[in-house]
DNA sequence: GCAATGATTGACAGTCGCTGACACTTACGG
DNA sequence: CCGTAAGTGTCAGCGACTGTCAATCATTGC
């Protein structure tokens, strides 16, 4: 059995039983023993509890970040950003994910602690974005390019997708139209 | 001796074992120790190590909140926001207060575990701006205004101020001419 | 001046996340 | 058949954090 579909079995039964009884009271003893190994051997899957619930997310995180790359050199800034964002719209679109991805959404919003966790992986995501389009930049106009700017566009992104995601959980049809609108209000104007 | 004193005695003492040894590398039984007090009695003054770094952020949060009712109802949110990031442009400048709180930021930039709750401080300030600028909005016109497009322009107005005090540990002078440049570039049109 | 009262504290035990060390078992290649 | 490597269980331990209880200390009312 790879390592893959070992932690693709502790995630699923970890997160039934976040769903039952919550992130914080539930063990990793009793996640464990719900898969059938010791605890040592969980964490020989994923370095901490939280990571259960992060994985998924890091895994669309590669898939943002790969998207980018995708864009062409000179698309502003914005519309690169938007499109890759387009692997999150599909989750909430697609009925086979959306459901999942809800509760997932739910067992980390309800937790302080997990989603601190959560924003810590957005935050580490957003520098990888913004250090591409700063060497995309560079690539493109062979001069320095403004980075602090950079990294404060893909913020301001990232704040039309962190407010929208937030937004939409009750409504996930109107995702992709209330990203849309909210990316156009706030669309800066040199990109 | 009030509980805002032994909480100050505490901090002080903890920061400069942090600033010595690092967050991680520091016990709180040692910090217990070198206040002179029990672990028990760190943790009525400080609900978890993570918040004697984070108090001082919290209460910076509260003069960033109250700076925000204090502006006039009609004035752009970007403005009122910009205003509102005034507290932290002064201690920035302010040289009491801007070696110690550089010396904060990095310990918090150091861990990612505290980087991460701080990024949860920040997103419960974030929620608590967006509120006021509904029920201000709300106050104005009347009629319900647009709660997505208003957290997300708080959201961008925080990318902005993120962006900023990451670029600017290097340079604290040029603080206030970056955070105003960023937000300049960053500022939605219809806003 | 004293006793009742309430707040503060230390000591202790215990839970939970997480790690290191070691022994064991299984699978595979020579 | 042996050696090696990979995966696992067990155990011991650390550090953050919590509940409990008894002792202490200051305050208040008499």
């Amino acid at each position: 059995m790879s390592r893959r579909a070992v932690q693709s079995r502790i995630a699923r039964t970890a997160e039934s039983l976040f769903v039952a009884k919550g992130f914080e009271e539930t063990t990793v003893d009793e996640i464990a023993a719900a898969v059938g190994m010791s605890q040592r051997s969980f964490f020989r899957y994923f370095a901490s509890k939280d990571e259960v619930v992060l994985d998924s997310l890091a895994r669309l995180g590669e898939d943002m970040a790969e998207r980018l790359t995708e864009r062409p050199r000179d698309e502003p800034e914005w519309d690169s950003l938007r499109r890759s964002f387009d692997p999150i719209v599909e989750r909430y679109t697609d009925p086979g994910h959306r459901e999942h991805d809800a509760a997932l959404q739910r067992i980390v919003e309800c937790s302080p602690r997990l989603f601190a966790a959560y924003l810590g992986r957005l935050d580490r995501l957003q520098r990888t974005l913004a250090d591409r389009l700063v060497a995309r930049a560079a690539d493109r106009t062979g001069c320095e390019p403004d980075a602090l700017l950079l990294r404060a566009t893909v913020g301001g992104a990232f704040a039309c997708l962190h407010a929208t995601m937030l937004h939409a959980v009750a409504d996930p049809e109107a995702f992709a139209r209330c990203l849309d609108r909210t990316m156009a209000a706030l669309r800066p104007a040199a990109a």
